[in-house]
DNA sequence: CTCCTTATTGATAACCGTTATCAATAAGAT
DNA sequence: ATCTTATTGATAACGGTTATCAATAAGGAG
């Protein structure tokens, strides 16, 4: 185990050496963060829990460290609409996923128990798309808004 | 027709009225600029093309006026996770959409020649998800990303 | 292990879209 | 024409994110 109490040979940490980026203790902290937060964090809040981890760690380098966890698709950025970039890990129990999102308190739920009928029309609708539009389709976003429960009253 | 070459007694202009907004230049500015324009257009991008017509106006009374008019349903907002908000209008001809956006270019293509088959997917979807998560679902967002032909090269 | 190159870091200032403030202006009801 | 008050424009402030740059440290070479 090293500093972090993480264990060594994570998959991002082979990723990281492979694109010749440096394995450093803020890039630590912030991915266990976001390995062990099933929340959409905000850039301060991740900032706010990982100093409790490295306290010397500079708001800066959380911002860098995301953008580069994002370009290596590590990590996803998740935009609700408040003007706030949150982000969220992507490890293979929590794969591709739709959000609600309550437009009143900003809560977002993931939703990923898709059916096979929307599956198929998702890869359908890309297609068509593709072939309608000539572009090439990477991915794809899709958010719900509505009111949640608790702020139903 | 009124000092802005718009016919009176719009759709809006009524919807103002009945809502206790009062009507006047800068809000017939922006909504002519909406109007003829087809594409989803910053504020600033608007700010410019109203100054044309009434050169007196500001900046801050773009933004109020498109808060009010997303308010009043008359507009969308569109965010293509470029930080800055866009807007289009609610037009008879132009209803319901999802976009297609260029990752490079930033560039979007509006999709809404929607078959029968997505129509009704999306209607169980917001059902089931009504259902499932107890929220009640006031709406959609899609986006699907990629590169578009200009930059395929 | 030590040295060296250079990626990375943290503090700070800058950036940029958007909002708040507030006195001056003008819709539109009377 | 008058009066109330919503609206406006100039300006400053705000908040999330980036750029700058000297100091630090990861990790390869020896
Ligand atoms: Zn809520
Ligand atoms: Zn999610
Ligand atoms: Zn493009
Ligand atoms: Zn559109």
């Amino acid at each position: 185990m090293n500093r972090n109490g993480l264990g060594r040979n994570k998959g991002w940490h082979r990723i990281m050496h492979g694109r010749g980026f440096r394995v450093t203790a803020p890039r630590e902290a912030v991915l266990s963060v976001l390995e062990k937060e099933k929340t959409h964090l905000s850039a301060k809040e991740i900032y706010a829990k990982v100093i409790v981890i490295e306290p010397s760690v500079g708001l800066t380098t959380i911002y860098r460290t995301l953008e580069m966890l994002a370009e290596m698709g590590v990590i996803n950025r998740v935009e609700i609409g408040d003007k706030t970039t949150r982000y969220e890990i992507k490890s293979n129990s929590s794969k591709h996923h739709h959000h609600i999102i309550c437009t009143n308190c900003r809560k977002v739920i993931d939703y990923s128990e898709f059916s096979e009928e929307e599956k198929k029309l998702f890869t359908k609708m890309t297609k068509n798309i593709e072939k309608k539009y000539n572009v090439k389709i990477t991915g794809h976003n899709v958010q719900f808004f509505g009111i949640c429960l608790d702020c139903e009253k």
